[in-house]
DNA sequence: AACATAGACAACCGCCAGTCA
DNA sequence: GTGACTGGCGGTTGTCTATGT
């Protein structure tokens, strides 16, 4: 079918922001609030597609970001959280004030999956990593299953989400 | 001092699900 | 009921910095 690409590819810039592009981001939102990310960048005067307004601005701009070091209760929350919900990172992130599901996501695949290994645990399992063997196809986290959503396993969709 | 490697994190890409005409 | 559009998500990549040799 051919989904028509969310933006303006050629006429878009790439890459880091610059100080100036964020302080315009800034300004459009506060000014007008988040709305229609698709004609917000046209709006704000930003050459940049919608969808990279709006990471940037959820997971750096935001002014309720809490940012620098995770704190042990975070780390802890984390792990547990992750080896109830497995790779639901915007879930995880709405358990944790202050942090994005990027900043969550990064974090665990840095410093979380090795500070598990070292502890010898699996980190996708949360097994012991001497007892992976066994079954670890259908244990993988981050599947989840139709059944398991209706179920009762929150879905991320519309849902616990940190403003 | 120069280079190589690893670590950290920002940003992009592609897909999926919800909404609306 | 159907298809297009949009927002949101998770996975992955790119780049910069720190550290080791």
């Amino acid at each position: 079918m051919g989904r028509s690409p969310c933006c303006e590819k050629a006429h878009t810039n790439k890459g880091a922001w610059t100080k100036e592009e964020d302080e315009r981001l800034v300004a459009y939102i506060q000014a007008h609030g988040e709305g229609c990310w698709r004609t917000l960048p046209k709006a704000a005067g930003l050459l940049r597609c919608g969808k990279s307004c709006r990471l940037r601005w959820i997971n750096y701009l935001r002014p309720d970001l809490k940012r620098g070091n995770f704190t042990v209760e975070e780390d802890e929350l984390i792990i547990e959280q992750h080896s109830l919900l497995g790779n639901k990172w915007s879930l995880i992130a709405g358990r944790l004030p202050g942090r994005t599901d990027n900043e969550i996501k990064n974090y665990w695949n840095t410093h979380m999956r090795r500070k598990l290994l070292s502890r010898g645990i699996d980190p996708s399992t949360h097994r012991p990593t001497n007892d992976l063997a066994v079954d670890s196809m259908s244990t993988s986290f981050g599947a989840v299953s139709k059944e398991e959503k209706i179920a009762g396993v929150p879905t991320c969709k519309h849902q616990e989400k940190p403003i």
